[in-house]
This record gives C-alpha cells, structure tokens and sequence, in this order.
DNA sequence: CGCGAATCTCAGAGGAACCTCAGAGCGCAC
DNA sequence: GTGCGCTCTGAGGTTCCTCTGAGATTCGCG
C-alpha cells in the first residue's frame, strides 16, 4: 500500500509550460509519466497503454478535456482521473465529476494538493470497494453505514474503524492489545476498547463480535 | 444520465384486477410504481408527488380519464400520459390527445406494445438535463425550483448550486472543503458551506442532507 | 459451589464538530 | 436613492463523539 514507486500517470496537457513542469513534478514523486498535449493523443494513449491515475486539463485542443473524459468512461476506462478546471462558474467546476472524473483540482492550485489528491486517489482505488462483508450485511466504509437491514444504521468513527478491521480479518483473535494499539490512538485506554465493542454490539446486534475469554474479540459468526 | 434508478410511475386504475396485473409488470420492468384507483386520489397523488409518466384509464369513477388530463394539465403538470381506453373510435381518440395525453392505448392490448409505448414517451419527454431527481421531488435547475411538494419551493443561486452538486452525486460524500472549491467563490469561507446546508434543510426538511461527523455532507435518504 | 478474574453495561465529563440565526455588506431593480 | 433579496460572517447554543471509571454480571477453575 505504500510502495508507491512506479505507477504510471498519464498527464493529458496542452500548455507546454504546465505540462513540462507537472511531467518533472510527477517524476519527482516517483510516477511513470506518459504525456499528451492534446485530446485525440491522450485518448490514444489512454486506450493502447495501461495508467494507474490520469490527470486530465479541461482547456485541450482537439477534443475538450471533458469530452475526453465522457469518451474514456463510454470505452470502459475505469482508471481515476483527476480533471484540472480553470477557475470559472460552478458548472464548470462541478461538469468534470458529472462527467465520470474522480476528483478536480481548481486552479490555480497548490502543488501540494494536487500530489495529495493523488495519491489519495490511488489509495481509494487501490483498496478493493469500499464495501466490506458482514454476512447478511456489509459495512460502506466511506459512509460509515451497515446496510442490508430495514434500515441502514450509522457509525461513528471508531466504531467504523474497529468494525473495519475485524471485518477485514474474520478469523482472526484480536487482544485488546491489538485493538488499542490498531484503533485507538491513546496510548493507555484499556477500558475504550470494551466499550466500543459493546457500543458495536448494541448497535448491531451482540453476535457481531465474539468474545473469546481471555484472550480478546473475535469476528463473530462468519 | 447517471442514476437509471427506477422512473416513478403513477397508474390510476379503477379495475382492481387490472390494477393488479398492470402494477405488477411495471415494477417487474423496473418502474417505480404508485396506484390510484380513482381520479381524485389520481390527482391528489399526482399533485403532490413526482412522476415520470402517468397511465390512465378513460373510465374512471369520480373524475373521468379525460377529465382527469385536462385538470392536471391545467395545473401545469406536464409528465407525459398515456390514457388506456375501451373504447377505440376516431372521436375517443382525438378527444384524449385534445385533452393533453401524449399517447392512447385501445383495450384489449399487446403488453409489450404497451410496454413499449411507454418507454418511447419516456425517451421523448427525457429533458432530464434541467431535472435532478430528489426522491419524491425534482430539482427543476431553469427556475431553480423543487417540483413536487404541495407547493413549488423557490431556491436561491447558491442553494440550487449546491443541492444541484449533491442530487447530480447522491452517494458520494463531500467535506466541505470539496464544497467550498466547487460551489463557493471565495477561497476561504468555510462557514459558508454550513449555513446553506442548513437554508436548505430549513426549506427541504432535515432529511435532504446527511451529516457525516467529521467527513462532510452527503445527499440524504439515497 | 465459591471465589477471583475477566467481561459487560452504562452514566457522564470534556472537547470537538455541528447547527442556528441575526445581521452586515453587496448588487440589482425600480 | 431606496428597497429588497442574496451572500457570507461570526457568535452562541446544541449535539455528537470519545474515553473514563465504577458497579453489575459472567466465566473458569479448584
């Protein structure tokens, strides 16, 4: 999940100025870069080569960036995009996403964020669905929500996180041990760890989490 | 474009029989199906709740099938319909297409003709780009009004911006720095983000958006 | 069965996140 | 200019989340 060395971007860039400097940019920060300066070059390379992410300007020759992105989501590209939109109305801004772009990026931006934005990208994209299987139900990580009964039932936080990794780990024995270092930033709160399980139990019913006494929870009845 | 989630369909029939069959199918074939058996539940219904095509029955006990198009017409109600009759002569027809309906059906019928019949007048009367679904409202973005309550409720600039951001996205969550970049002008006002959630809370009910502690907003009831 | 240890249950403190709303500033129409 | 509606600010009140701790309950072993 770290190692992001090498994964393959594909910036989509008219301006020469902009593009030779995020080109470098990305390099920098370790991706492989493909480059075009126009729509048709892009949608070109997009569909005989395979990216990771694409970062995509909106103002292009040739084919508008948006149309580009309407083209590559119709021929069944699911790599995630990232669209730069020049700073105009709010339709502008919002088109990218109606289109089927993942994220935007206003300009002028910050480098900074537009290399978060990235990688969070790749980290959402990376990490299988945001759904995990809890038998009749799964949790929906990015909402924080357990769907699958007469009505979805909503998480906090930590309830969320600890769910999410017992989830991810059905056989597996946590001590409250592990649970406190995985889950719970303080260093010292035993008592927390009971206490959110028994918060997830209330909300979800006690089988959930098993207890196995004496040695900590475990998935309960996978 | 994005959400081919079922089109809302409102059968106003009196025959229960034939009620029951028709009901059935158009869920089968994906609609999302509410049933008047009489023209003043046809109307109230069609009054104060959001369909996508209408089927009605000329004969029709309380308000006659025709009458029944001419008062919803006359409330300036302009979902597509198409009015199911017995009788098939030149007169009939003429008088249901004078009236308002869109289209006429003569019992006995194919089920696939009618099936048929109704997604052409779906494709036709498909002007989606200036509606966004709500549930049981739309978003209509040209008058910037929600269509579908008793009474039409009036959004300012800025709220129809954003409800149209979230109807447009209804499963992805925005914090409210994604909505301060997309929606609001200025760089930094980041109680601004707030305050318009809550203008449309107070105009659309609570329930329009959700509030995801410590993540962001995201389009309520999806 | 009886006892200590482990676990469960839950009220509540503290703080962060969020909601509510009055009002200032601005632009537009008359 | 005057009035009105829209946009955004900021402050105060409220709700929600997190974690603590203490008493009640259950477990496992002798």
């Amino acid at each position: 999940m770290t190692a992001d060395r090498g994964n393959r971007l594909l910036l989509v860039e008219d301006d020469g100025k902009l593009s030779d400097l995020l080109s470098r940019l990305f390099t920098a920060e370790g991706y492989e870069v493909g480059v075009a300066r126009d729509g048709h070059n892009g949608l070109h390379q997009a569909l005989t080569s395979r990216f990771d992410v694409m970062v995509i300007d909106r103002g292009l020759p040739a084919i508008e960036g948006v149309d580009l992105v309407r083209k590559l989501r119709a021929q069944g590209i699911t790599t995630p995009i990232l669209v730069l939109t020049a700073r105009g109305t709010t339709e502008d801004r919002v088109e990218g996403l109606d289109a089927g772009a993942e994220d935007y990026v206003v300009k002028p931006f910050e480098i900074d964020e537009l290399l978060a934005r990235l990688r969070a990208l790749l980290r959402r994209h990376t990490d299988t669905s945001t759904r995990l299987n809890l038998g009749e139900r799964y949790l929906d990580i990015s909402s924080r929500r357990v769907v699958g009964g007469a009505a979805p039932i909503e998480l906090s936080g930590r309830e969320s996180q600890l769910l999410q990794l017992f989830a991810s780990h059905p056989t597996q024995i946590f001590t409250r041990d592990d649970l406190r270092r995985l889950v719970f930033q303080d260093a010292d709160s035993p008592g927390a760890v009971d206490t959110y399980v028994y918060y997830l139990r209330r909300k979800l019913g006690r089988d959930v989490i098993r207890t196995v006494h004496g040695l900590g929870y475990q998935m309960g009845a996978a």
